[in-house]
DNA sequence: CCCCAGGCACATT
DNA sequence: AATGTGCATGGG
Protein backbone atom coordinates (compact mmCIF):
# COMPACT_ATOMS: atom_id res chain seq x y z
CA UNK A 1 0.00 0.00 0.00
CA UNK A 2 1.22 3.46 -0.51
CA UNK A 3 -0.33 6.98 0.55
CA UNK A 4 0.43 10.09 -1.61
CA UNK A 5 1.74 13.12 0.30
CA UNK A 6 0.38 16.84 0.16
CA UNK A 7 3.72 17.66 -0.74
CA UNK A 8 7.70 17.18 0.36
CA UNK A 9 7.46 18.80 3.43
CA UNK A 10 4.31 17.10 4.93
CA UNK A 11 6.45 14.31 6.37
CA UNK A 12 9.73 13.32 7.07
CA UNK A 13 9.87 9.80 9.02
CA UNK A 14 13.20 10.24 10.62
CA UNK A 15 12.02 13.60 12.49
CA UNK A 16 8.40 12.26 13.43
CA UNK A 17 10.03 9.09 15.11
CA UNK A 18 13.05 10.63 16.60
CA UNK A 19 12.17 13.69 17.78
CA UNK A 20 10.75 11.73 21.51
CA UNK A 21 7.36 11.66 21.29
CA UNK A 22 7.01 7.46 20.37
CA UNK A 23 9.58 5.73 22.10
CA UNK A 24 9.57 1.64 20.49
CA UNK A 25 9.79 2.60 16.35
CA UNK A 26 13.54 1.59 15.24
CA UNK A 27 14.80 2.64 11.41
CA UNK A 28 16.49 -0.02 9.54
CA UNK A 29 18.62 1.22 6.58
CA UNK A 30 16.04 3.71 4.39
CA UNK A 31 13.10 2.44 6.43
CA UNK A 32 10.98 2.51 10.05
CA UNK A 33 9.81 -0.22 12.02
CA UNK A 34 7.19 -0.48 14.35
CA UNK A 35 3.54 -1.10 15.71
CA UNK A 36 -0.07 0.34 15.14
CA UNK A 37 -2.36 -1.91 17.00
CA UNK A 38 -1.43 -5.74 16.34
CA UNK A 39 0.32 -5.14 12.65
CA UNK A 40 4.05 -4.41 12.28
CA UNK A 41 4.42 -1.98 10.00
CA UNK A 42 7.44 -0.67 7.79
CA UNK A 43 7.71 2.71 6.05
CA UNK A 44 9.48 4.82 3.41
CA UNK A 45 9.05 7.75 1.94
CA UNK A 46 9.65 7.72 -1.88
CA UNK A 47 9.16 11.05 -3.69
CA UNK A 48 5.52 11.86 -3.02
CA UNK A 49 4.38 8.77 -1.13
CA UNK A 50 4.85 6.99 1.92
CA UNK A 51 5.09 2.99 1.10
CA UNK A 52 3.81 0.64 3.54
CA UNK A 53 3.95 -3.07 4.12
CA UNK A 54 2.59 -4.85 7.03
CA UNK A 55 2.61 -7.73 8.79
CA UNK A 56 -1.08 -8.46 8.12
CA UNK A 57 -3.79 -6.51 6.35
CA UNK A 58 -4.24 -2.94 7.58
CA UNK A 59 -6.29 0.05 6.65
CA UNK A 60 -5.05 2.59 4.63
CA UNK A 61 -7.56 4.73 7.23
CA UNK A 62 -5.96 3.48 10.11
CA UNK A 63 -2.17 4.56 8.82
CA UNK A 64 -3.72 8.07 8.15
CA UNK A 65 -5.20 8.12 11.59
CA UNK A 66 -2.08 7.21 12.92
CA UNK A 67 -0.01 9.91 11.01
CA UNK A 68 -2.66 12.62 11.95
CA UNK A 69 -2.92 13.02 8.13
CA UNK A 70 -6.07 14.98 8.98
CA UNK A 71 -4.24 17.49 9.94
CA UNK A 72 -2.65 19.68 7.19
CA UNK A 73 0.69 21.00 8.65
CA UNK A 74 1.50 23.15 6.04
CA UNK A 75 -1.79 25.29 7.19
CA UNK A 76 -0.57 24.70 10.64
CA UNK A 77 2.97 25.44 10.10
CA UNK A 78 2.32 28.49 8.24
CA UNK A 79 -0.37 29.99 11.43
CA UNK A 80 2.31 29.38 13.63
CA UNK A 81 4.85 31.22 11.57
CA UNK A 82 3.22 34.60 12.44
CA UNK A 83 5.42 34.60 15.63
CA UNK A 84 8.66 35.71 14.25
CA UNK A 85 10.49 33.50 16.72
CA UNK A 86 8.73 30.12 15.92
CA UNK A 87 8.96 30.69 12.04
CA UNK A 88 13.42 30.83 12.59
CA UNK A 89 12.85 27.07 14.33
CA UNK A 90 10.52 25.89 12.14
CA UNK A 91 12.21 26.58 8.81
CA UNK A 92 14.77 24.01 9.91
CA UNK A 93 12.33 21.26 11.06
CA UNK A 94 10.05 19.85 7.78
CA UNK A 95 7.63 17.51 7.84
CA UNK A 96 7.67 16.74 11.71
CA UNK A 97 4.51 15.34 12.26
CA UNK A 98 2.39 14.39 15.69
CA UNK A 99 1.02 10.89 16.01
CA UNK A 100 -1.93 9.81 17.27
CA UNK A 101 -0.68 7.21 19.43
CA UNK A 102 -2.79 4.45 21.51
CA UNK A 103 -3.80 6.21 24.93
CA UNK A 104 -2.96 3.45 27.04
CA UNK A 105 0.51 2.59 25.36
CA UNK A 106 1.15 6.72 25.44
CA UNK A 107 0.33 7.01 29.21
CA UNK A 108 2.88 4.34 30.38
CA UNK A 109 5.30 5.41 28.30
CA UNK A 110 5.21 8.85 29.80
CA UNK A 111 4.76 7.23 33.18
CA UNK A 112 8.51 5.87 32.57
CA UNK A 113 9.70 9.12 31.08
CA UNK A 114 9.78 10.74 34.32
CA UNK A 115 13.57 12.05 35.48
CA UNK A 116 15.44 9.36 32.57
CA UNK A 117 16.77 9.47 29.49
CA UNK A 118 15.25 8.79 26.15
CA UNK A 119 17.57 5.61 25.72
CA UNK A 120 16.05 4.45 28.61
CA UNK A 121 12.70 4.82 28.04
CA UNK A 122 12.94 3.28 24.68
CA UNK A 123 14.36 0.29 26.41
CA UNK A 124 11.78 0.28 29.73
CA UNK A 125 8.85 0.34 26.78
CA UNK A 126 10.76 -2.12 24.69
CA UNK A 127 11.35 -4.78 28.11
CA UNK A 128 7.34 -4.45 28.72
CA UNK A 129 6.54 -5.46 25.32
CA UNK A 130 9.03 -8.26 24.96
CA UNK A 131 7.89 -9.38 28.28
CA UNK A 132 4.64 -9.43 28.84
CA UNK A 133 3.09 -8.31 24.74
CA UNK A 134 2.24 -11.11 22.11
CA UNK A 135 5.02 -11.74 19.88
CA UNK A 136 4.75 -10.68 16.32
CA UNK A 137 7.09 -12.35 13.40
CA UNK A 138 7.15 -11.21 9.88
CA UNK A 139 10.00 -12.54 7.60
CA UNK A 140 13.06 -11.86 9.68
CA UNK A 141 11.31 -8.84 11.49
CA UNK A 142 10.05 -9.63 14.76
CA UNK A 143 8.47 -7.27 17.58
CA UNK A 144 5.76 -7.56 20.23
CA UNK A 145 2.23 -6.25 21.17
CA UNK A 146 2.56 -3.37 23.80
CA UNK A 147 1.12 -5.60 26.72
CA UNK A 148 -2.57 -5.23 27.49
CA UNK A 149 -3.58 -2.80 30.62
CA UNK A 150 -5.41 -6.53 31.62
CA UNK A 151 -2.23 -8.67 31.41
CA UNK A 152 -0.23 -5.54 33.25
CA UNK A 153 -3.00 -5.71 35.63
CA UNK A 154 -2.71 -8.92 36.91
CA UNK A 155 1.44 -9.33 36.89
CA UNK A 156 3.84 -10.35 39.63
CA UNK A 157 5.60 -6.80 40.90
CA UNK A 158 8.82 -8.98 40.96
CA UNK A 159 8.52 -9.89 37.34
CA UNK A 160 7.10 -6.24 36.43
CA UNK A 161 9.83 -4.69 37.95
CA UNK A 162 12.45 -6.59 35.78
CA UNK A 163 11.75 -3.79 32.89
CA UNK A 164 14.67 -1.81 34.28
CA UNK A 165 12.34 0.98 35.40
CA UNK A 166 13.94 4.52 36.63
CA UNK A 167 12.86 3.95 40.03
CA UNK A 168 12.20 -0.05 40.67
CA UNK A 169 9.43 -1.29 42.05
CA UNK A 170 8.03 1.71 43.02
CA UNK A 171 7.16 2.48 39.76
CA UNK A 172 6.56 -1.05 38.50
CA UNK A 173 3.87 -0.85 41.02
CA UNK A 174 2.70 2.52 39.53
CA UNK A 175 2.66 0.91 36.28
CA UNK A 176 0.22 -1.80 37.89
CA UNK A 177 -2.14 0.25 39.62
CA UNK A 178 -2.78 2.37 36.77
CA UNK A 179 -3.54 -0.98 34.50
CA UNK A 180 -5.99 -1.70 37.39
CA UNK A 181 -7.53 1.88 36.81
CA UNK A 182 -7.98 1.41 33.34
CA UNK A 183 -9.70 -2.36 33.19
CA UNK A 184 -12.27 -1.13 35.90
CA UNK A 185 -12.65 1.65 33.41
CA UNK A 186 -12.49 3.83 36.25
CA UNK A 187 -9.98 5.56 33.43
CA UNK A 188 -12.03 5.13 30.45
CA UNK A 189 -9.98 6.68 27.54
CA UNK A 190 -12.95 7.23 24.90
CA UNK A 191 -14.55 9.71 27.67
CA UNK A 192 -11.61 11.65 28.16
CA UNK A 193 -11.46 12.35 24.98
CA UNK A 194 -14.54 13.47 24.63
CA UNK A 195 -13.51 16.39 26.99
CA UNK A 196 -12.41 19.78 26.89
CA UNK A 197 -8.76 19.89 27.28
CA UNK A 198 -9.34 21.54 30.92
CA UNK A 199 -11.76 18.99 32.02
CA UNK A 200 -9.45 16.08 30.58
CA UNK A 201 -6.50 16.92 32.34
CA UNK A 202 -8.21 17.19 35.83
CA UNK A 203 -9.61 13.74 34.85
CA UNK A 204 -5.87 12.11 34.52
CA UNK A 205 -4.58 14.33 37.17
CA UNK A 206 -7.43 12.92 39.38
CA UNK A 207 -5.89 9.39 38.98
CA UNK A 208 -2.60 10.44 40.70
CA UNK A 209 0.27 7.24 40.93
CA UNK A 210 2.85 9.21 38.94
CA UNK A 211 0.58 11.40 36.54
CA UNK A 212 1.08 14.96 37.23
CA UNK A 213 1.12 18.00 35.02
CA UNK A 214 3.59 16.99 32.47
CA UNK A 215 2.41 13.64 32.08
CA UNK A 216 -0.79 14.43 31.72
CA UNK A 217 -0.40 16.46 29.02
CA UNK A 218 1.76 14.73 27.05
CA UNK A 219 -0.72 12.37 27.04
CA UNK A 220 -3.27 14.65 25.95
CA UNK A 221 -1.39 15.95 23.06
CA UNK A 222 0.03 12.33 21.84
CA UNK A 223 -3.01 10.51 21.97
CA UNK A 224 -6.14 11.90 23.18
CA UNK A 225 -6.55 14.85 20.69
CA UNK A 226 -6.03 17.74 22.84
CA UNK A 227 -3.50 19.88 19.99
CA UNK A 228 -3.46 23.04 22.48
CA UNK A 229 -1.89 20.91 25.07
CA UNK A 230 1.69 22.48 25.81
CA UNK A 231 3.46 19.98 27.99
CA UNK A 232 6.74 21.76 29.97
CA UNK A 233 9.93 19.54 30.44
CA UNK A 234 13.00 21.22 31.33
CA UNK A 235 13.85 21.45 27.65
CA UNK A 236 10.85 23.53 26.55
CA UNK A 237 11.33 25.30 29.96
CA UNK A 238 14.74 26.30 28.68
CA UNK A 239 13.92 27.19 25.29
CA UNK A 240 10.77 29.60 26.42
CA UNK A 241 13.98 31.17 28.59
CA UNK A 242 16.19 31.75 25.78
CA UNK A 243 13.22 32.52 23.29
CA UNK A 244 10.95 35.17 25.65
CA UNK A 245 12.65 35.88 28.35
CA UNK A 246 11.13 39.41 28.50
CA UNK A 247 7.97 37.40 29.01
CA UNK A 248 8.57 36.29 32.59
CA UNK A 249 10.14 37.54 35.96
CA UNK A 250 13.83 36.75 36.59
CA UNK A 251 13.10 34.55 39.73
CA UNK A 252 11.50 32.50 37.64
CA UNK A 253 14.40 32.30 34.73
CA UNK A 254 16.90 31.98 37.63
CA UNK A 255 15.26 28.78 38.84
CA UNK A 256 15.08 27.15 35.19
CA UNK A 257 18.56 28.12 34.67
CA UNK A 258 19.62 26.67 37.84
CA UNK A 259 17.29 23.03 36.49
CA UNK A 260 15.58 23.27 39.80
CA UNK A 261 12.20 21.78 39.64
CA UNK A 262 9.15 24.30 38.61
CA UNK A 263 6.28 24.23 41.31
CA UNK A 264 3.01 23.36 39.81
CA UNK A 265 2.07 27.06 39.29
CA UNK A 266 5.29 27.96 37.69
CA UNK A 267 4.26 24.49 36.03
CA UNK A 268 1.00 26.01 34.68
CA UNK A 269 2.47 29.45 34.02
CA UNK A 270 4.53 28.25 31.42
CA UNK A 271 2.33 26.16 29.91
CA UNK A 272 -0.70 28.85 30.02
CA UNK A 273 1.57 30.97 28.18
CA UNK A 274 2.43 28.14 25.51
CA UNK A 275 -1.41 28.01 25.30
CA UNK A 276 -2.23 31.63 24.95
CA UNK A 277 0.82 32.32 22.26
CA UNK A 278 0.75 29.52 19.93
CA UNK A 279 -3.10 29.03 20.45
CA UNK A 280 -5.22 25.41 19.41
CA UNK A 281 -2.26 24.07 17.63
CA UNK A 282 0.82 24.53 20.73
CA UNK A 283 1.66 21.16 21.43
CA UNK A 284 2.58 21.41 17.63
CA UNK A 285 4.75 24.59 18.54
CA UNK A 286 5.62 22.37 21.71
CA UNK A 287 7.20 19.62 19.76
CA UNK A 288 9.22 21.99 17.15
CA UNK A 289 10.52 23.76 20.19
CA UNK A 290 11.51 20.61 22.06
CA UNK A 291 13.66 19.41 18.79
CA UNK A 292 15.03 22.48 18.32
CA UNK A 293 16.36 22.94 21.61
CA UNK A 294 17.79 19.72 22.31
CA UNK A 295 19.45 19.54 18.79
CA UNK A 296 20.54 23.03 20.01
CA UNK A 297 22.49 22.21 23.02
CA UNK A 298 23.19 18.73 22.21
CA UNK A 299 20.97 16.46 23.90
CA UNK A 300 22.00 12.84 23.16
C1' DC B 1 34.38 7.54 41.16
C1' DC B 2 31.48 11.40 39.55
C1' DC B 3 27.28 13.39 37.06
C1' DC B 4 22.39 13.61 35.77
C1' DA B 5 18.20 12.36 32.81
C1' DG B 6 10.59 14.64 28.67
C1' DG B 7 8.86 14.43 37.27
C1' DC B 8 6.01 13.16 40.97
C1' DA B 9 4.43 12.49 45.81
C1' DC B 10 4.99 13.75 50.15
C1' DA B 11 7.03 16.14 54.25
C1' DT B 12 8.63 20.43 56.02
C1' DT B 13 8.89 25.29 56.33
C1' DA C 1 2.39 28.42 48.48
C1' DA C 2 7.26 27.60 48.01
C1' DT C 3 11.07 24.58 48.81
C1' DG C 4 13.43 20.15 49.95
C1' DT C 5 13.92 15.17 49.48
C1' DG C 6 13.37 10.22 48.23
C1' DC C 7 12.76 7.53 44.45
C1' DA C 8 17.16 4.19 43.11
C1' DT C 9 18.72 2.85 36.91
C1' DG C 10 22.66 3.07 34.05
C1' DG C 11 25.30 5.60 30.35
C1' DG C 12 28.90 9.12 29.67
Amino acid sequence: MRIKLEDLNSLDLDLTFSCGQAFRWRKLENSWIGMVDDVLLKLQLENNYLNIQSSKPIHESRVREFFRFDDRLDIIIKKLNRNKEFKTISSSIKGLRLLRQDPWECLISYICSRNCKIMMINRMLCDLSKNFGEKVTWGNQTDYCFPSPKIISKSKLNELSRCRFRFGKTQANEVREIAKIVCSKELDFEKVKKMSYPEAKVKLMSIGHGIGNKVADCVLLFSLDKLESFPVDVWIARALVELYSQKFNSKLIDKIKRKQNLSPKEYTLLSDFGRQHFGKYAGYAQEYIYHWKRLRDGAC
